[in-house]
RNA sequence: GGUGCUAUCGUCUAGCGGUUAGGACAAAAGAUUCUCAAUCUUUAAACCGGGGUUCGAUUCCCCGUAGCACUACCA
């Protein structure tokens, strides 16, 4: 009875996704992949209160940037698409038939306890649940008559659906990651499955009816959800669908970086981090939150960075493409553990894919850095951009962090360090500079090589140290004691452009 | 408070009864060098505690402890 692989990335549209949200939607595409099965996205927001604008939108943007796919839902239009609708507030008439269907069998009942109430119950009663020890003593349908029932419902009452959870019975919850976990039903409460006020049903109920009616075999989700486990098998019990119960799959969750709990979007604030795929402006407050995309990451480096908290094959490997990870991922190697976010080693991981990847196409994504500085697209031959960043991307983690590494490849130096002058800049310095100058003014040969030859056996002859003159040359050049080899520099530069640049720092440097 | 889950270097983790407990990030030192980086090499760094089971436990079981999650007409 191999049954097909369908599992769903079930988000709520209650702000930006969460990169907690990101890797349960990753794990849950890297299994349907892998089984050759079916990924859907399904928008839970039957939460009318919380619902943001502009959060499903979001979701599915953020999703195809980093290359997780979607078979069958929300965002794709596809023929596959024959068990919708896909977002839970179009599916009001569905749940109705099934909220129906628990009321008549007994094991669901109407309550008319107010928010207030319930409240106010909670005060007097320490650790009160709404449950088979308290039930008969709350207004609902199992303690009033039949048509006091149909009367408050006539004259416009709010009411909720509970389920009708059987006392003393232990639940068992087969979880892929931890095995078995057994929980009496005592400890739960009699849930809410549906609300009158906004006519929608809970997460629990909705939950329940579209897995079963899109035929999930898997829930893959955060282990936030593992309490809520039995209740919801206590539910596909009730429906008569416990023998095409998916299996389920409660992953560990992501913890703050530093001391303890869950990661949350303050922490980012607070740590300097992004934790949404993608920025988010806040339509209600206004409030922009940062993003792993507009902060310079590669999708694939978010992808492997995400994919290795929480799961680890047996050997060593740290590099995975995709694809890759499709065929390598398997749930019973996720961890049970939390895993705090290590933002440290995210850079590290784009900082692998940034070597990785080919120049031009770095070069290409350092353009808008130039423009941004002032410096024309069509100034420097493309070659040359690549070139450049070539040389200098081994010592970044990001292209934004390139500029600060070779601006003086684009801009002759304004003014100079002082350290570097303090340490490097000396009194025979303009002296040296003054010689070096002459030489390459009669110098043809640009090479690297040959200026090597020149300069070299001239700073040996003269005993002036190597150290010191070519410092106080990088000086010239770069206006600080930084950057790559100098040849490199000069070769970039031109001649006219180093005798410029040599000339200008003697004129401002001598005394 | 109740219930559940979890527990290897600071962090992510490998290990699935016998290992000098491995790798990576971060840290430190050295090498290299005209500088800053990068790179390479090296170092430091862990089995939460106590009982069992066993010839032998990081590994299996129990208890304790700690952390986390849940405990809404939120998901």
């Amino acid at each position: 009875m191999e049954r097909k692989v369908r599992v769903r990335f079930a988000p709520s549209p209650t702000g930006a996704l969460h990169i907690g949200g990101v890797r349960t939607a990753l794990y849950n595409y890297l299994f349907a992949r892998q089984h050759g099965g079916d990924m859907l996205l399904r928008i839970e927001d039957t939460d009318s209160t919380r619902f943001v604008p502009g959060a499903e939108e979001y979701i599915i943007e953020a999703l195809q940037w980093l290359g997780i796919g979607i078979d069958e839902g929300i965002g794709v239009d596809t023929p596959l698409n024959t068990r919708g609708p896909y977002r839970q507030s179009e599916r009001r008439e569905i749940y109705h038939r099934y909220v129906r269907q628990l009321l008549d069998a007994g094991k669901a009942y109407i309550a008319f306890d107010t928010p207030e109430e319930l409240e106010q119950k909670r005060k007097q009663t320490p650790n009160f649940q709404y449950d088979a020890s308290t039930r008969n003593q709350m207004r609902n349908s199992l303690v009033m008559s039949k048509e006091e029932v149909e009367q408050y419902i006539q004259e416009g009452k709010q009411y909720v659906v509970r389920f009708k959870v059987e006392p003393d019975e232990d639940v068992h919850v087969h979880d892929l990651i931890r095995g078995e976990v057994v929980i009496n039903s005592n400890i739960l409460d009699d849930k809410v499955l549906y609300k009158s006020a906004d006519d929608l049903p809970t997460y629990h109920l909705a939950n329940i009816v579209d897995d079963h009616l899109m035929e999930i075999s898997h829930v893959i989700r955060g282990e936030e959800w593992l309490p809520s486990a039995p209740l919801h098998v206590l539910l596909y019990r009730a429906f008569g669908w416990e023998d095409s119960m998916p299996q389920f799959a409660h992953l560990p969750l992501l913890l703050k970086p530093d001391g303890n709990g869950k990661l949350s979007k303050r922490d980012g604030d607070r740590l300097g981090f992004p934790v949404f795929p993608l920025e988010f402006h806040d339509q209600k407050t206004g409030s922009v939150s940062s993003g792993y995309r507009e902060s310079g990451y590669y999708p694939e480096a978010v992808i492997n960075f995400l994919a290795l908290l929480g799961w680890h094959a047996t050997g060593d490997q740290e590099i995975y493409s995709m694809e890759q990870l499709i065929s390598d991922f398997s749930l019973d190697r996720v961890s049970k553990s939390g895993a705090k976010f290590d933002y440290e080693k995210g850079k590290w991981f784009n900082h692998q894919y940034l070597q990785l990847r080919d120049n031009k196409l770095v070069a290409e994504e350092f353009m808008p850095v130039l423009e941004a500085h002032g410096i024309a697209r069509d100034i420097y031959p493309q070659a040359t951009i690549e070139h450049i960043v070539g040389l200098m991307k081994e010592r970044v983690n990001f292209v934004s962090e390139l500029w600060e590494q070779c601006d003086f490849f684009f801009v002759a130096p304004t003014g100079y360090d002082e350290k570097s002058l303090k340490k490097r800049w000396k009194e025979d310095s303009p002296r040296h500079m003054q010689e070096l100058l002459a030489m390459l003014e009669a110098q043809d040969d640009w090479s690297a090589e040959a200026l090597d030859n020149l300069v070299m056996p001239w700073i040996a002859s003269k005993e002036y140290g190597v150290g010191l003159v070519m410092n106080a040359f990088r000086i010239c050049l770069v206006g600080a004691a930084r950057g790559p080899h100098i040849w490199e520099i000069t070769g970039v530069l031109g001649k006219e452009e180093t005798l410029r640049r040599v000339r200008t720092a003697l004129q401002r440097l001598s005394i």
